[in-house]
DNA sequence: CAGTATTTGTTCGTATGTATA
DNA sequence: ATATACATACGAACAAATACT
């Protein structure tokens, strides 16, 4: 179908289709020079010509006195640089994550190439196409507004077409199964609420991150320690803000708007501790003391957390562990073939930091 | 010198030095295929076996009809990858600089290797290795045990010979002459230990870490600060800390014992929020109060920084500014040579948030 | 602008060397 | 040890792009 003016260029393509449609497999020995020759009607220079340039590819792996044969899709001396790109890099959550991915790979000899998404689909795009351009051996990657339909999915696919291995980590498209590595956002949030609920608090507002993941999942933790408590759901008492909204210029200006819309509440659960902290900052200026006025829980237990009112109560979520378990997930899959890891979330298991910012107003249901 | 059993291999030698030594330089025109096949006496054929190989490299093109000519260094197309080696990523500093860096360089179609030394001379030489073989096309990298004499710069050399353009952050070598963007340290450290002479005090501590050429550059203006107020440097009064003692793990070990170590003083001047956040636990510990019985002063401003005590007074380093401007010189020197960039250090502007970690101890000298 | 010489690109044929099965 | 298969090398011819007159 392409334009093979030249006999080693057609030559070249129907070597190459034939490994894609599957007749020459990886490890297979091609047919020999001669045979080539008399096959085509060409001389042996012109099929050196092309096998010369499917080796300098490193599509064929040519052995003086033996063959030539098809390399693994993926020749291990070839490109060993493996892609991350994560959402944001604003704060020390990720850099955790990174030092134990690093930490990893780089011990087994790979590079990573780094890319920063900023949630914005576009750019997740363009490191997906970079991802492919480099030929980059595997992808670990935190799904850009992974809570909508994503439309880079064609791209993803195009990764696994061409054996490129993938975890997601802390998010995943639904719509693409994948080996992922996600902290227990749901079983987290659970727990959390229900530190609020055995304190007696029955009017609990929650605050949530509305296109990523995350959100959801911990909304879903939320409600479900509610629905056990026998305790409706108050659509009014939940918030959800968005990434538009998220970065750190215009949160401020955003979330007093979302948060003071909450009403009649004594416990609040914050999607994470940034977003405790701005919540912190909006009741001094109100006068709404933490504990005192208002319980707080959060998420992911930064070192702030503890500085936070007087120390809040945060999930911790065990970055660097997670960063390797994504990482090891990697490799094994680079090793042994996709298939050596489920392609299933792998929930990490997390422990919660009680602090100082739940006040017990009696009444133990 | 090198085993040239073929005639191609020869006459690639032959060409190669000629590019090294000058004889042809980057835009000549190479002598014709038929030239060299009468001047070396072999076939046109492995003339263009030599050339091909050759041009496979990128190191000459062929224009048909034309000639061949010698390639710049560094041909456009190749690999649009640029490295990023930090010491540690611990941190959200580092993430601030990546989030600059990386900003800058995508947008122009760059991609980002990275890599974490640890402060590993080992690990950093790895990382210099890799840049090397990948053939990327740049450098940003903070320096590895920076105020030591380091074993890697005959890898910085070979860098520098092969046209990789480099931009040192945070520090630079002594002996390796090169661009690089540094805070300003020394002026930093002087007016934040101005401000605790301001405040009356005349015995203060330094803490700073010694293998990290930013440790003697803050001690340099801690020095400075107290000469200009003819106030003698005690010895005693200056603890240092080194990378071994560094990491999280070691860190509470053993800086209680350099702390402790200090004695009879008013204030202190801590290498960075982090440590100055050990140093408030340890405070804390013996029951020492900031500022009531200490005065504090720190560098980085984290968002830690206001929590800390009543708040540290803090010096601000623009770390996603320090990125961007790192990563904008790099590209200039990628776009318009090496020479395009002064290859001396540039210092950062600063800012100094004051809080309330300094008591006035009247008698303003 | 046309024509010609130069230069690289493609292809053929052949011969010899060397590693592998 | 022999046959097979790839690696190097030579010689020749024509095509196509470019440079020069």
């Amino acid at each position: 179908m392409k334009s093979a003016d030249f006999k080693y260029e057609s030559l070249k393509q129907w070597i190459i289709e034939g490994i894609r449609a599957g007749t020459f497999r990886h490890g297979d020995k091609l047919p020999s020079e001669n045979f080539l020759c008399r096959k085509f009607g060409i001389s042996r220079q012109t099929v050196r010509h092309a096998m010369a340039d499917l080796s300098e590819g490193g599509l064929i792996k040519k052995v003086r006195g033996s063959g030539s044969y098809v390399q693994k899709q993926r020749p291990m001396g070839s490109s060993k640089t493996v892609g991350i790109l994560v959402s944001h890099v604003d704060d020390y959550l990720f850099a955790q994550i990174l030092n134990g991915v690093e930490e990893v790979l780089t011990s087994d000899g790979f590079g990573i190439d780094l890319g920063i998404s900023n949630n914005s689909i576009e750019l997740e795009r363009k490191f997906l196409q970079r991802v492919l351009d480099t030929n980059m051996v595997g992808l670990i990657v935190e799904g850009t507004r992974s809570s909508l339909p994503n439309p880079n999915i064609e791209l993803y696919e195009e990764m696994r077409r061409r054996d490129i291995s993938i975890v997601f980590i802390h998010n995943y498209y639904e719509n693409f199964p994948c080996a992922s590595v996600l902290m227990d956002d749901i079983a987290m949030s659970r727990e959390l609420t229900g530190l609020l609920l055995k304190a007696g608090h029955k009017r609990i507002a929650g605050l949530f991150k509305g296109d990523d993941l995350q959100g959801p999942r911990r909304y879903t933790g939320y409600v479900e320690a509610l629905r056990d408590a026998d305790i409706p759901v108050r659509e009014e008492l939940v918030g959800w803000f968005y990434s538009n909204y998220y970065d750190n210029i215009m949160l401020e200006m955003n979330l007093d708007h979302v948060v003071m819309n909450l009403a009649g509440y004594t416990a609040i659960v914050c999607y994470n501790d940034w977003i405790a902290e701005e919540v912190y900052k909006l009741y001094q200026q109100n006068n709404i003391k933490i504990p005192g006025d208002i319980s707080l829980v959060s998420f992911d237990d930064i070192p702030l957390a503890r500085y936070i009112a007087n120390g809040i109560t945060s999930g911790q979520h065990p970055h660097k562990l997670l960063g390797i378990e994504a990482a090891t997930r990697l490799l094994k899959m680079l090793r042994e073939g996709i298939a050596a890891v489920p392609q299933q979330p792998r929930l990490m298991p997390y422990s919660i930091s009680v602090r100082d910012s739940i006040k017990d107003i009696g009444e133990t249901r």
